[in-house]
DNA sequence: AGCACGCCGACT
DNA sequence: GTCGGCGTGCTC
C-alpha cells in the first residue's frame, strides 16, 4: 500500500473535467457514459475534434458548456493516476507563471506512449527441438545456430535483435531456427526495472560536521513534512555524501527521492559516486534520453520501481507514486530557470512540490543564491553549514591581474604574470586550465576598410567566427554561414579582422606560447555529447592534457588533482549588460571556476584578468569574502526595491515587423495598471531587439512583495485584444534579462 | 498542439 | 482550370 491514497473521493458523476495536455484555457467537460468507472486523476483518453487525446481526469464538470456539446469519455488508460499533490502542483505553477494548465501538465505528461499498454515484446526461447539439436552431433549445427542456442539454456528467452548481436550473427539466423522449430516464439515482459539502489550498504565515513548534517536530514525525512534545508559548504566539504544519507533514509522508508541538477554533464562523477555509495545508479532523466528508455523511465516513475530519479529540472514534473525528498544540487545555478514554453526556475518551484507533497527538499551549494540567503536569514529556510574538511585546500590563493597596467601583446589576450604562471606550472609538470566564457575563434568579425560589422539577419547580434567548425554562427538562433571572401558592405576583399578572444583564439596563442604543450579545448560546441565529455575529462585525468581552455561546461565539479592553475582570461565579461543579477551570477561562476584548482595536496593559484580591480566581485574573490558580498549586494537590492525583495516579472512582445510590434506594445502599454505598488516599465527594445526574426519589445514590471501580481498582470492582459501574429510572454521572476 | 477552413501562386 | 502555401480559429 502507498503512504499516500491514490485518490480520496471518487467521482461519480456522469460529467467530468478533464485536462488534455494542449494550451488550451482549461479543462474540458466529458460524459461519463455508463458502466466507465472513472476518478479523479485517472488518465482517459477523450475525443477532440476529430482526434483522440489522452488527459486527466481533473474534477467535477465545470458546468459552463452545453450538455449537447459534450462528448463521452472513449476509455481510461492502464496507468497509476495522478496523484491529487501533483495535480495541485500543475495548477499553481499555471496560475504563478501565468501560463495554460495544459501546457504545465504536458511536462508531466512528456512521454505519450508511456500511457500506451506495455506492448508485450515477441522474443524467444530454446525449443525442445534445439534442446535436442544441441547434444546431437548428427543434426550439424552451424557455429552460429550453436550460439544462439547455447545463449538461450543459459538466459531464458530474449528478442531476435538481442540474440543476433550476442552471438555474432545476422538477424535472418534466428528467423530461420524458429522457422525450423529450434526456437518457440514467445512474450518477453517490457522493461526491465531498473535495479533497486540499496540503502543498507554502509557509506564512507562521514566528518562530525557530516554526520551532524546528515542525522538533521534523516530526522527530516523520517519526521516527514514540508521543510526546507540549505545545504552551505564549499567543494570538498562532502555536501554529496550528506544528502545521500538522507536518500539512504527515504529509501528506507520505501520512498522515493529526486535529485535535480543543472545540467546532466555534471553527472558523470555523480553517477559514479552514487553507484558507488547505493551498488546501483540511480534512474537518470534529462533531454537527451532516447525514446525507449524515456518511456520505461516514466512508467518505473509511475509504479514505485524507480527509486531514486536523478534529472535536470524538467524531472521535477514526473508522476512519482511515492517521493519523500527533494535535492536540489547547486541550487544556485540559472540553468534551472527554464527560458522558453512554460517558463519557471526548477529550484522555486521543487520548494512549492515539496510544500504541496509535505516533504523535506534540501538545497545544495557552495555558494547559496541571495534568494536563498534571505531566506535562511529570516530562518524560513533551515542551514546546514559544512566547513572544509581538514587536509582539503580551501579556495586556491587568487590573485587579481590589472589588465590596465599588465597589457596583454597586441592581438594576443594572456597578460604577462598569466603566461609566466602557465610557463612554471607547465615547466613543473602540472596542468593548468584557461576559463573564457565565449565559444567560437573570435565573438566579432569586422571589415578593416569600411568598419562593416558582420550581423545575424535574424536577431540583434553579431556572428561569432568558428575556425574549427568553419565560418560565421549566430549563439540565439542556430544560423550560419561561410566566412565570405568580400565584405558584404563596400566589397573589400580579404580586408576581415577578428576582434575579440573566444576559446579556439585562446588556444592558438596558447599553442603559440607553448608549442610543446598539449592543448584541449572543451565548449558545449566542440562536444558531441556526455560521451565526448567524459573521454575528454578522462584525458586531462590521465594528465594527456597539460593546458585545459574552456567554457562554464568546464566549471563543474571535476576534480583534477595535478590542476593547479586556473587563469580567467576576462572576469569581467558576465559584468555588463543591465542584468539584476550580474554581480552575483559572476561571483558564483569564477568561484566556481577557481575552485577547480589545487585540489589535492598541491596548492592552486588563480589568476583573474580584469579591468575593474577594484569591483566588489574581484574583491570578494580576492579575499574569499562571500558573506560579505552577498551582505553588500543584498543591500543595494533592498534599497532599489529588487528582488528578492520586490518581485519582478518581465513582459516580452513579439511580432515578425517592427511596426506591428511598436504597435502592440503601445496598446499594451495604454491598458498598463495603475495599482499602489506596481511600476510598469517600458514598453522598450527587448535587449535583443530582435530575435530568431522577431522583433521584441520589453516591459518590466515592478512589484512590492505584497501586491498580488499575477491577478494583476492576468486581468491586464484579458483586456487587451491583439492580433494573432503577436506573441506576449510572461516571465515571472525573470533571470535573464534578454 | 493538431487539424480544418479559407483565400492567392505554379503545375498535372 | 486544380493542388497547395500557411494565416486564423476552434476543439468540451
Amino acid at each position: 500500500m502507498p503512504e499516500h491514497p491514490a485518490n480520496a473521493e471518487p467521482a461519480r458523476a456522469d460529467r467530468v473535467s478533464v485536462l488534455l495536455p494542449l494550451p488550451l484555457a482549461g479543462a474540458y467537460d466529458y460524459r461519463v457514459t455508463n458502466g466507465l468507472r472513472v476518478a479523479v486523476g485517472d488518465f482517459v483518453r477523450v475525443p477532440l475534434g476529430r482526434r483522440r487525446v489522452a488527459g486527466v481526469v481533473w474534477g467535477p464538470d465545470r458546468a459552463d458548456v452545453a450538455e449537447a456539446k459534450l462528448k463521452p469519455i472513449a476509455e481510461t488508460l492502464p496507468v497509476p493516476p495522478l496523484h491529487d499533490e501533483l495535480r495541485r502542483f500543475v495548477d499553481w505553477v499555471a496560475n504563478y507563471t501565468l501560463t495554460a494548465p495544459g501546457a504545465v501538465l504536458r511536462m508531466t505528461m512528456s512521454v505519450p506512449d508511456a500511457l500506451e499498454p506495455p506492448r508485450a515484446i515477441s522474443g524467444y526461447e530454446i525449443a525442445d527441438a534445439g534442446r535436442r539439436a544441441l547434444n546431437d552431433p548428427a543434426a550439424r549445427l552451424t557455429p552460429q545456430r550453436r550460439r544462439v542456442l547455447e545463449l538461450l539454456t543459459e538466459g531464458g528467452a530474449a528478442t531476435a535483435g538481442d540474440l543476433a548481436q550476442r552471438a555474432a550473427c545476422g538477424p535472418g539466423v534466428v528467423k530461420a531456427m524458429a522457422a525450423a522449430g529450434l526456437l518457440a516464439p514467445v512474450a518477453l515482459p517490457a522493461a526491465l526495472p531498473p535495479p533497486a539502489p540499496d540503502w543498507r550498504l554502509p557509506g564512507p565515513p562521514l566528518s562530525s560536521a557530516q554526520e551532524i548534517a546528515a542525522a538533521e536530514l534523516i530526522g527530516k525525512v523520517k519526521r516527514s513534512g514540508f521543510g526546507v534545508t540549505v545545504l552551505d559548504g564549499v567543494t570538498g566539504s562532502g555536501k554529496t555524501e550528506v544528502y545521500f544519507a538522507a536518500i539512504a533514509a527515504a529509501l528506507e522508508r520505501g520512498r522515493q527521492a529526486l535529485v535535480l541538477l543543472p545540467e546532466i554533464a555534471l553527472s558523470a562523477q555523480l553517477l559514479k559516486r552514487f553507484a558507488d555509495r547505493f551498488g546501483a545508479p540511480p534512474v537518470l532523466w534529462h533531454s537527451d534520453l532516447g525514446h525507449a528508455q524515456r518511456r520505461a523511465t516514466w512508467r518505473h516513475v509511475a509504479d514505485g520501481q524507480a527509486r531514486v530519479v536523478v534529472g535536470a529540472r524538467s524531472a521535477l514534473f514526473l508522476p512519482f507514486r511515492d517521493l519523500g525528498l527533494i535535492v536540489v544540487d547547486e541550487e544556485h545555478d540559472a540553468s534551472f530557470k527554464q527560458e522558453d514554453g512554460v517558463i519557471y526556475h526548477a529550484r522555486d518551484m521543487a520548494v512549492v512540490r515539496a510544500s504541496l507533497a509535505q516533504l523535506p527538499i534540501v538545497l545544495v551549494s557552495a555558494t547559496p543564491s541571495l534568494e536563498t540567503m534571505i531566506n535562511m536569514q529570516s530562518g524560513r529556510y533551515a542551514r546546514l553549514h559544512l566547513p572544509a574538511r581538514h587536509g582539503v585546500a580551501q579556495l586556491p590563493e587568487i590573485r587579481v591581474v590589472d589588465l590596465r597596467k599588465q597589457k596583454p601583446e597586441r592581438q594576443r589576450f594572456l597578460s604577462p604574470p598569466l603566461v609566466q604562471a602557465l610557463g612554471e606550472t607547465l615547466a613543473a609538470g602540472e596542468q593548468a586550465m584557461l576559463f573564457l566564457n565565449r565559444r567560437g575563434y573570435a565573438p566579432l568579425t569586422l571589415c578593416r576598410e569600411c568598419g562593416h560589422r558582420m550581423q545575424c539577419p535574424n536577431c540583434t547580434a553579431w556572428l561569432i567566427e568558428h575556425r574549427r567548425a568553419g565560418g560565421l554562427r549566430c549563439h540565439h538562433c542556430g544560423y550560419a554561414t561561410a566566412m565570405p571572401p568580400a565584405c558584404p558592405n563596400c566589397g573589400a576583399a580579404g580586408s576581415f579582422a577578428a576582434c575579440g578572444p573566444g576559446v579556439e583564439r585562446l588556444a592558438e596563442e596558447a599553442a603559440h606560447r607553448f608549442p610543446q604543450a598539449r592543448i584541449a579545448v572543451m565548449a558545449s560546441d566542440t562536444l558531441n555529447g556526455p560521451r565526448a565529455m567524459a573521454e575528454l575529462l578522462e584525458r586531462v585525468e590521465r594528465r594527456e592534457v597539460d593546458v585545459l581552455i574552456g567554457t562554464q561546461v568546464m566549471a563543474k565539479g571535476h576534480h583534477f588533482p595535478m590542476l593547479t592553475l586556473v587563469g580567467v582570461v576576462d572576469a569581467d565579461l558576465g559584468l555588463s549588460g543591465g542584468d539584476l543579477r550580474a554581480a552575483e551570477r559572476t561571483f558564483q561562476l569564477l568561484h566556481q571556476v577557481a575552485g577547480r584548482a589545487g585540489r589535492a595536496e598541491r596548492p592552486g593559484v588563480v589568476l583573474l584578468q580584469t579591468y575593474m580591480p577594484e569591483h566588489p566581485v574581484m574583491r570578494a574573490l580576492a579575499s574569499d569574502d562571500r558573506d560579505g558580498f552577498l551582505a553588500a549586494e543584498a543591500e543595494s537590492r533592498r534599497e532599489g526595491n529588487w528582488p528578492p525583495f520586490g518581485r519582478l516579472a518581465a513582459l516580452i512582445v513579439s511580432a515578425p515587423d517592427a511596426d506591428a510590434a511598436d504597435r502592440a506594445a503601445r496598446v499594451i502599454a495604454r491598458h498598463a495598471p495603475h495599482v499602489e505598488g506596481i511600476e510598469v516599465l517600458g514598453p522598450a527594445p527587448a535587449p535583443l531587439a530582435m530575435l530568431r526574426g522577431r522583433h521584441r519589445r520589453r516591459f518590466l514590471v515592478k512589484a512590492q512583495r505584497a501586491v498580488p501580481l499575477q491577478s494583476t498582470l492576468r486581468t491586464w492582459l484579458d483586456a487587451v485584444k491583439l492580433p494573432a501574429a503577436i506573441r506576449v510572454q510572461v516571465d515571472v521572476d525573470p533571470y535573464s534579462f534578454l
